[in-house]
DNA sequence: GTCTATAGCCTGATAGAC
DNA sequence: GTCTATCAGGCTATAGAC
């Protein structure tokens, strides 16, 4: 008694099709840039057998972002209280640009949101973002008061992380004309570690 | 015998208040996002009215860009090989961070054209600003052979600086947020001078 | 579950009176 | 130069057959 392959299954796989294929487009071309149409052809679906898995286009949206967001802050939450300061933050750097050379789509797609004034996501930058960095900023404090890394500002240090690796995937357009055959990440790693390690390597 | 106004000024004016409009409205909603209905409102116009003075909305973004992108590298231009490459360079940091809380519309209307691929702008990057950039290179790398600062990758370097200033004008609303009551152009200019100077001051 | 067909809305651009 | 009215096309979303 040969079982037909479970509805739940066929659902689970067109909605990750969907997400995929939502992931590629909305992160090229925006919310109001992306058309259904566009998402439907890139997962292989017709726009109504697409609008049958989601009730809207900004429900696709909307699920794409939540789901992007853990994994987003993760590095940051992996900052380690025990663990060596300057290598902590040397491993976050590191991690960070990982993510925008593996999951530049990720981080386009975040990035558009946010140089939009952030429409949608404003609330959970206020909560979730905002308490996250909170209890970091003060670990980072806590450090400079140990004299363990350098004393600066600890707000504008993540700032800067996440704008110096982010980057490099937001820019890539940009940055892969100037640079021409060299690829960015060959050099971008070693260029990180060293700036922050001049940065913060205490210095009395 | 008085003159009625010359049309040209009208139309002069008028061509004004529309590319300030557009200027608000294209940075914070992007290219598709935005419809000629608003630049219009904004700019107290009808939508008719708006289209003697350009003929399409294309038109209108492409004159935005091409005027935008003169004074935005105008700041590097200005790096001077007879100057001392410090200062220099923090002078050019510097300017950069100003241009952000100064213009931060014109920051975000370039942002969001290359996070999106530069569909509009990708000829202009690959031309006049890709062989400035060889220019400049060329120069950060006489400097550091010199052993005038610290020997690094120069276009790594470029692209540190145009990220760490353009990020408080990009991400405006996520800095602010996070940072609350604290104006982030206070603490910045220091931040940015302090990891710039322990980047590159010579130490053998 | 998936399709074709289409409703209903919005948008860029034009026509034509004033 | 500026308006009202409107067209033509593209868009999201739904209806209804299979």
């Amino acid at each position: 008694m040969t079982k037909a392959p479970s509805p739940t299954r066929i659902q689970k796989k067109n909605r990750a099709a969907i997400l995929e294929a939502a992931l590629e487009v909305f992160s090229t071309h925006g919310f109001r840039g992306t058309t259904v149409d566009q998402i439907a052809t890139e997962a292989g679906l017709s726009k109504p057998n697409l609008l049958y898995y989601f009730p809207s286009k900004e429900a696709i949206f909307n699920e794409l972002m939540s789901g992007l967001l853990d994994t987003w802050l993760d590095p940051l939450r992996s900052l380690d209280p025990d663990g060596d300061p300057l290598q902590e933050i040397l491993s976050y750097v590191e991690r960070k640009l990982q993510m925008s050379r593996d999951f530049p789509r990720e981080s386009r797609l975040y990035a558009n949101e946010i140089v939009q004034g952030a429409p949608r996501m404003l609330d959970t930058i206020s909560n979730d973002l905002k308490s996250l960095v909170e209890e970091k900023s003060a670990l980072l404090d806590s450090w400079m008061a140990a004299g363990k890394i350098n004393r600066t500002h600890p707000k504008h240090l993540l700032f800067s992380i996440w704008s110096l690796t982010q980057h490099y995937a937001d820019f890539d357009v940009q940055v892969r004309t100037l640079m021409g055959d060299e690829d960015p990440f060959d050099a971008a790693p070693d260029y990180l570690e060293t700036l922050y390690r001049r940065m913060l390597t205490p210095r009395n």
